[in-house]
DNA sequence: ATGGCGATCGAAATCGCTTTCGTCAACTGA
DNA sequence: TCAGTTGACGAAAGCGATTTCGATCGCCAT
């Protein structure tokens, strides 16, 4: 019963499973779909014959005919990212469970880069798109023409009807700000600001949440105390807070946009011999798994990650399924995770 | 049972442009591939008409014609590892300048799931496979069956004919155990052994390194100094070393099998109040990008993860060009990066 | 016996694109 | 001027699966 491995070199079609079985593709097709009734006995024949033959769909005619490809783009800018590699891990288990694969297509934030994705000259080999745009803002919404099954996360950069699903960020961009005033911080720095995206981008919006809580205090907002980091990497967290170091009066507090961000200040401060919380305290913004771990452990604003994994994989279904409705504009919570490093 | 709405495909075909720009379809597949000469005059009246209907081309369609997907499929255990989103990322650039798209698929290291990534089950609309298998090993060589255009990463499990690209784990692992020697360490234990996987694993061949270096020093290798951990995550990394101080004699310096145990282990260390490598010296094994920033910078193994994107990238190109000639087995160069742990 | 009705399964028509074969006209060389 | 080339493009045959018609076979009630 030891079957004879054989690769074979011509593709084995649905029909040459179905010569060998005494039936044709259509019964061999129904059998491997369940879509209709086979008898038990027919069924075992052409399932023997599959084996024997090795014999694998071809899904590129599967997609011509239904239509239906099984996969789904994912574009973000860069899986280098913790919180982008945790967010992209979380979508193909939610996509997987919709019975889709993932192809996931690195923007590197540019501009360029995006619009590609939107005009779908990349590759459109997919049932729909979620797409996380950083470069992108107000104004492009002509670019969306032709992208119906299309969730954006992140930034609503779009006026357009678009599914979306976001977080509060500047309740959230206030709510660290305010943890960092109660503990009785006055000098408090952020590092993550980029003047080059739009207003409503994650950067800005976080900033704006900052600004308005000092403001609230009466306290001013310090040019020299907003750093710009325009990737968000780990290398720029670190300079950043080099910087702010070696400023005249640095800050007693500082708030990374981003938990990368963080873990690159932290590194910074313990090159130095400084330590947080007790000579600066540093707050960041995602919650990715490396923040319970980090030293120390960092205080963080969690976004809720698992929710808008699911949220847009749920509303990218919908979508494609034919049964939703008007665009969706969805908000997960976001909580504040007390560590140590605040 | 009728009655069943089909989702509306509106799609615009080629023959739809080519009627409104007064050719056939042939011509305008010719201006879209370039791969025909096309009159300028006419080229330029096809892309109007593909502009003004929106078209955009069934990939499908053309896979089908053509026998090539465009994509290649990555199967890795897990996107949360560090090293495997900073490989997935690597190998996403790499795929790109042949022109591929990569679908990636968690396996989370479970055997079920590797042999229904083999068995094509899950997805095969590819034009090649880049796997990292974790559980499968020597004996499992039958399920290669029908699998050519597949490149395996990592653990050499398979004697059969296959592209492989691996890196020399246990002269590596020796490296880190010697350095740790030389710097006159004695009472040296490892984290991430794993019973469960083949004798041809990376956690069984890092082993081996580091019995080996310990018994050319006459020194003894102690069960407890041998921590298991089967996952590799962060937390497993914390455990293992909260662990590791809980015993009577603790050792003087830890070899974490990769990285992200280490920085799990640098963790606990810290919530502890001690200090690598004063009190106890950390070495890891990945040179994954967060290794330079963690408190401490992390002295490590660098396995050439780019040239392992690269060559592995590669090679499935010319397997899949039909230029390729007997299985290929590659092997990075394993060097040691010094920082401030160990 | 006859007609009706499921349960099965064959024949053949697509799905949208690429590509071979051929046609027609313009262009070349002698 | 004419056969031979070459350039540009139409007609039509697939690629391999799904799926709409039917056709056939039992089996049961009329």
């Amino acid at each position: 019963m030891r079957g004879v491995v054989r690769t074979p070199m011509t593709s084995v079609t649905m029909a040459d499973v179905g010569e060998r079985a005494g039936v044709t593709a259509r019964t061999v097709s129904n059998v491997l779909s369940g879509s209709a009734a086979v008898r038990p006995e027919t069924r075992e024949r052409v399932l023997r014959a599959v084996e024997e033959l090795g014999y694998r769909m071809n899904t590129s005619a599967r997609s011509l005919r239904t239509g239906r490809t099984g996969t789904i783009g994912l574009a973000i800018p860069d899986l280098g990212i913790d919180y982008f590699s945790d967010l992209a891990s979380r979508i193909m288990i939610e996509a997987e469970r919709h019975g889709w694969g993932v192809v996931i297509e690195q923007t590197g934030a540019r501009r360029e880069t995006e619009l590609a994705i939107l005009s779908g000259a990349r590759r459109q080999h997919s049932d729909g798109l979620i797409f996380q745009p950083h470069a992108l803002g107000p104004g492009d919404e002509r670019h969306l023409a032709g992208n119906d099954r299309l969730v954006i996360l992140g930034d609503r950069i779009f006026n357009g009807p678009v599914d979306h699903v976001g977080m509060a960020n500047t309740e959230a961009a206030a709510m660290a700000t305010r943890y960092l005033l109660d503990r009785g911080h006055r000098r408090i720095a952020v590092i993550g600001s980029n003047p080059d995206v739009s207003t409503v981008s994650a950067a800005s919006l976080r900033l704006d949440g900052y600004s308005r809580e000092l403001v609230d205090r009466g306290l001013p907002i310090r040019d020299d105390y907003v750093v710009v980091a325009k990737q968000w990497h780990l290398r720029d967290g670190a300079t950043g807070m080099a910087q702010l170091l070696s400023l005249p009066e640095p800050p007693e507090a500082v708030f990374c946009f981003n938990d990368t961000l963080a873990f690159g200040a932290l590194h910074t401060l313990a090159a130095r011999g400084l330590r947080a919380p007790d000579d600066i305290a540093i707050i960041g913004f995602d919650n990715v798994p490396m923040a319970e771990f980090s030293v120390p452990p960092l205080t963080t604003i969690d976004p809720g990650t698992g929710q808008i994994a699911k949220q847009a994989v749920d509303l990218l279904a919908s979508r494609v399924e034919g049964r939703a409705a008007a665009p969706a504009e969805l908000m997960t919570d976001c909580s504040l995770v007390v560590r140590r490093s605040a």
